[in-house]
DNA sequence: TAGATTGTTAATCGATTAACAATC
DNA sequence: TAGATTGTTAATCGATTAACAATC
């Protein structure tokens, strides 16, 4: 009903304030201001009172905000506050990795499932979770009830397994593989471009880099007049 | 000099609009338009071109942009014409996984060095890759002229360790930890926060689940009417 | 030449920040 | 009660999009 469409940048704050909200609860605090929250994640009281209003009203005037109310409402937006089944398709180093990364467990993110081609894989178990063959990609799907596919598979067969998934009805991908996928909106997208990423990190070290040498320059200017 | 600062959001389009060349040039293309970057990439002509003249004029009048010359300027731009010397600090399942990562020597980062305090690991070697003590850290460094650290140690220990490494005068964090680094500004520093991109995206899958069950309890309800 | 497409200036849009009445 | 702090409206800022003269 209330269609009011929060702002993807809205959404991805989102997170960084639980995370500093359960830094607090493990230190025994139990209430904090918008103005806290803002100098612990360098944003302003302003704007992170603009995100929660988005969502609702979860603080009181000249007390600030439960901790416990507003983690709990912040779950309960962002969706996890529930369990979710997920499956690792392409069992790459990368795959393998995120098969025994323990984190997503302790968020309710179970890995019950991991697929590739290679036959030397399919049929073992790696961190107790079974790898099967992409051919039973379908059945395993359905059985397993999965919520969430990573897909960690090659750059080559990444569109190709993407279209697949989205035949088969999944309704969120992770995606690791750094290709665009061709996609409806009716499964949930969200990529972890590591390349990407470390481009942009080479970018911001070489303009650092830049800068200190323009300054010793100029002192070096300097010593000499 | 020319101190003009290139917002965050054009430096992060950078990558995109390079992978897309590099398609183009494997199928043979030999120059290409703003508007077809515009439309592989999801984005306007205009937008595409405001990015490009920030850094200056590589095209031309009715013809647009040779493919060697745009992905020449801008590997030059984002530091990437040449190769970096990267270590991996912490080598839990995530690091491991990244010494392991073949896609980043393709692009040039040549993983050298390990750390961890694990002393099975110390004096091993991963991928031809030598594990080295915590305790060697700044030895290594300087032997071994690092230019980037991956930081995958345990949340725990991320912002001790990152301050360290800025104190040893690294330029280049990529922080896998979750952690938010309290650093100064002469390191760069890029977070990858799987946690944040898993909650993200089980926002949008809830989302678009909440709608289908809209839709189909309006088609419902049509039908009983 | 005519058509295509750039680089850039101006217009629009959206997101962030400031301000403040409401009230705990 | 007085001080603190919210939720929200208005003002500002920055980023995106549109428009167009320049010109290949």
């Amino acid at each position: 009903m209330s269609i009011k469409p929060v702002s993807e940048r809205t959404i991805s704050r989102m997170p960084k304030y639980l995370h500093y909200l359960n830094n607090l609860k493990e230190n025994g605090v139990d209430r904090v201001s918008s103005a806290s929250i803002a100098e612990a994640l360098g944003t302003t009281a302003s704007q992170v009172r603009q995100d929660l209003s988005a969502f609702g009203s979860y603080g009181a005037q000249g007390y600030g905000y439960s901790i416990d109310r507003l983690s709990a409402e912040i779950k309960g937006i962002l969706g996890i506050d529930t369990s979710y089944r997920v499956a690792i398709i392409g069992i790459g180093s990368l795959g393998h990795a995120l098969l025994e990364h323990l984190e997503f467990e302790k968020y309710g993110y179970h890995v019950v499932a991991g697929f590739d081609i290679d036959c030397d894989l399919i049929g073992t178990e790696i961190n107790h979770v079974p790898i099967y063959s992409m051919d039973d990609l379908a059945d395993v799907m359905k059985q397993q009830e999965i919520d969430i596919c990573v897909l960690t598979v090659s750059r080559g067969s990444a569109k190709q397994v993407a279209s697949y998934l989205e035949r088969l009805g999944v309704s969120a991908i992770w995606n690791f593989t750094n290709e665009k996928l061709e996609i409806g909106e009716s499964v949930a997208v969200e990529n972890i471009d590591l390349i990407d990423s470390l481009f942009v990190l080479t970018y911001y070290m070489n303009r650092n880099i830049e800068e200190r040498l323009l300054l010793s320059q100029r002192q070096r200017r300097r010593v000499n007049i």
